[in-house]
DNA sequence: GTCGCTTCTGCAAGCTATTGCAATAATGCA
DNA sequence: TGCATTATTGCAATAGCTTGCAGAAGCGAC
């Protein structure tokens, strides 16, 4: 993370009265060191190899704080695990394949008539996040 | 639950080599005496009423197993656990107010645009199961 | 630098849901 | 009706995540 990534994340976080802490920069970090998603555990276990003490618990607060702050995205792939990736790119979604696993990533403008739908039906304005969408892609349709 | 009923669940659980259990039997009235959806815990709390020995874990067996038989509907609304409703009814999703937490119940014809998309531009066939999708319900967006 | 306020962390306990295993019981067949 | 087979149950342990609380530490003021 550059010196200046971690200006701005030190004064995102105080604007709102948070602390930059050491905990937070290496979840932060080991979250943006991913080429893929990652999950708790997994954010738990490269911090721990920099700082041993540091608690799961702290992980998971720290993992809310990031998504409350818009910094970090939270998305439920079905593997019984929560994952995680930067927020900073551009909004995507997943299909699961229940058969193969393999996820794709689609872009969010998918969603777009589904959500102009909602609105007009229902009045209802609906946030679409990192959501996952299950069933079978073309190669296991057969 | 109506002896027509039963014998009809009887039969679709042994087509399948599964048994038809009081427990099992206990699991389902519970959800069909719901009028609304229900936690496995307040199910396992009614059936525990008729038979104190019931487990927990025996009430989320027999819940995958009504899921895989599609006698069952899961979803997920947010509020830290699952909850369940007899499938018979048309299929039907949900609109979960990130304020004030009201549920609304929508048509599975909403996403029928959706599944048209993904199945054109991905060549995924999508599987839309009671699915619950967070906003803004009309008056909370003043 | 250091003092004090308030946030944050680590620990331990707790919650929902899942799983391995041995005992139990439902079903088919003689 | 009784027996053998095999699904099912209850128990206990476990996984992933959350929460209460007391001590630790970040941050601003001096």
């Amino acid at each position: 993370m550059s010196v200046e990534r971690r200006r701005s994340l030190t004064e995102a976080l105080r604007e709102r009265g948070y602390r930059l802490t050491p905990q937070r920069l290496m979840v932060l970090e080991a979250i943006e060191a991913s080429d893929d998603h990652i999950s708790a555990e997994d954010i738990h276990g490269k911090a721990r190899a920099r700082y041993p003490y540091i608690n799961i618990s702290t992980v998971y607060r720290t993992l809310e704080l990031l998504k409350d702050e818009g910094l970090v995205a939270e998305t439920d792939l079905g593997g019984g695990r929560f994952l995680y990736h930067p927020a900073g790119k551009a909004h995507h979604h997943h299909l699961v394949c229940r058969r193969c696993g393999r996820v794709m990533d689609i872009e969010a403008s998918a969603f777009e008539g589904l959500r102009d739908e909602l609105e007009q039906r229902y009045g209802f304005d609906a946030v679409f996040e990192h959501i996952a969408i299950f069933g079978l892609c073309r190669d296991c349709r057969e």
